[in-house]
DNA sequence: GAGTGTGAAACGCTTCACAGCA
DNA sequence: TGCTGTGAAGCGTTTCACACTC
């Protein structure tokens, strides 16, 4: 496989960790066009995506060398070269599976970030959405994903549903040729070794931050630093974690976020 | 701060990637205890996690040791144990601020994941949104966020504002004494240090998976393995952690989901 | 002088492999 | 025998520091 012939040699493995900071940089560098700006220094640019300078060479640097020492960059050929790295010269046809909460707010963007992701295909199981338009766009039935998804070309499917349905909703659009699957649902997907998967899960995020909260009050012996208000240590009710039951969670109709509580 | 402070006294640090997937393995966890199971070996639950049994073992050694050599571990002791370290045996209470389609989701979990993230307050700024009840709780406008944050004692804050208003609200947090923020909006906000923000960023996450689908076009030229019809390997196996709640989520739109677009 | 580009050191996470205990 | 717990090796990412260019 070596192949590396492709375009010109360039292909110099960029890390994972700085391709999510491309992504966050374009944004960045697109705000700062709009207001008229035509150059920025790492330091500058680096400030405002929340990174500190040296990382934002480095990360550029993957790129090429588009800098000029002693000026900056030139803030239209950065946006240009990053969207040439992510991809994103290229439609990715999406299609959102679960119209719950979520899957509405999903599709009611309309087409998402500026360019190149429109929302080409709605699925649920319910029947009274089936059939009804959302964000302009019908939704079909979970049975019609692999065929729709094949006839529509999606290439990325954002899965929305209750967790029990996420996997074989997984399998059929791998079935329907899709690449590249966004999962909401709280479940651990299985996919062949070509589909590339990226999981955002509130509850693990809140759970990192509950952590952060917990070593903080911790070693909170005698911060110095307190804000004004009290804040109370809260010595925090146990909750009862005997019983753990806490089942919940069927599958409900709306497929929302995972959580099903209700 | 290059300085040492004060050398871990007791705390053996868990890496923040351990984190992360503690409160995986609490999920899956949950779900074995849930059909009755009362003991795992790290090959069992590193299969239903995603990660291998090396990994898992490693992470778990950071809680003490808690296994039976031979045997496996007691799910009901590793429940607790983790839930102890993430903090989860206490209450976080919630607000949620930007009540769109996103905020509205969020609103209606109602509570949060099976325990310990209960909403107590919602904020928006719009006039025919205050005053209204979302699931059960008023909605408030975003210039009392200080004042009942601090009332209701909120830990953690929720935005899912358009990026404009994102550092405006996050500053009303921060007055109100709440400790950690989940950021949809996609803006790299401004904290003090002692405040934890974790952001959620839908075209973030879309742009890195066209990332990938271009680099894998790239070298295409002459993949055997095609997505002919895919058939999938069959993957589906029995996951089927799928219970216990949790939750997810994410993201919204008008409230911000993300991108701008232009 | 100002600011980029980058080798090399430092750091943190992951993987390996095996000792140790039930 | 079976599986956990962990030191140590391996790797990817971040940081440092400085040569180089405008």
């Amino acid at each position: 496989m070596a192949g590396v012939e492709d375009t010109a040699v360039r292909a110099k493995q960029i890390p994972e960790a700085a391709v999510a900071r491309l992504a966050v940089y374009l944004r960045v560098l697109s705000g700062m066009a709009e207001q008229g700006a035509t150059t920025v220094s790492s330091e500058e640019l680096s400030g405002s995506a929340g990174v500190n300078s040296a990382k934002l060479r480095k990360d550029l640097s993957y790129l090429g060398s588009y800098g000029t020492r002693g000026v900056g960059y030139e803030v239209q050929v950065l946006v240009s070269q990053i969207e040439r790295i992510l991809g994103l010269t290229r439609q990715h046809r999406v299609a959102v599976i679960g119209i719950g909460n979520l899957g509405h707010a999903l599709a009611n963007y309309g087409g998402f970030p500026g360019r190149g992701f429109p929302v080409e295909a709605l699925f649920d199981t319910d029947p009274d959405l089936v059939g009804i338009p959302v964000g302009g766009i019908p939704v079909s039935h979970l049975e019609d994903i692999p065929r729709i998804c094949s006839e529509r070309e999606i290439s990325v499917g954002i899965i929305a549903t209750p967790p029990t349905a996420a996997q074989s909703v997984c399998d059929r659009l791998v079935a329907g040729g899709v690449q590249c699957i966004l999962n909401f649902a709280p479940v651990v997907l299985q996919v062949p070794a070509h589909v590339e998967v990226r999981k955002v899960d509130l509850a693990v995020e809140l759970q990192i931050l509950s952590f952060h909260v917990a070593r903080r009050a911790d070693r909170a012996g005698e911060a110095p630093e307190n804000r004004g208000t009290p804040g109370l240590p809260d010595a925090g009710l146990p909750i009862d974690n005997g019983g753990t039951g806490d089942g919940r969670n069927s599958a409900g109709t709306d497929g929302g976020l995972g959580m099903v509580v209700r």
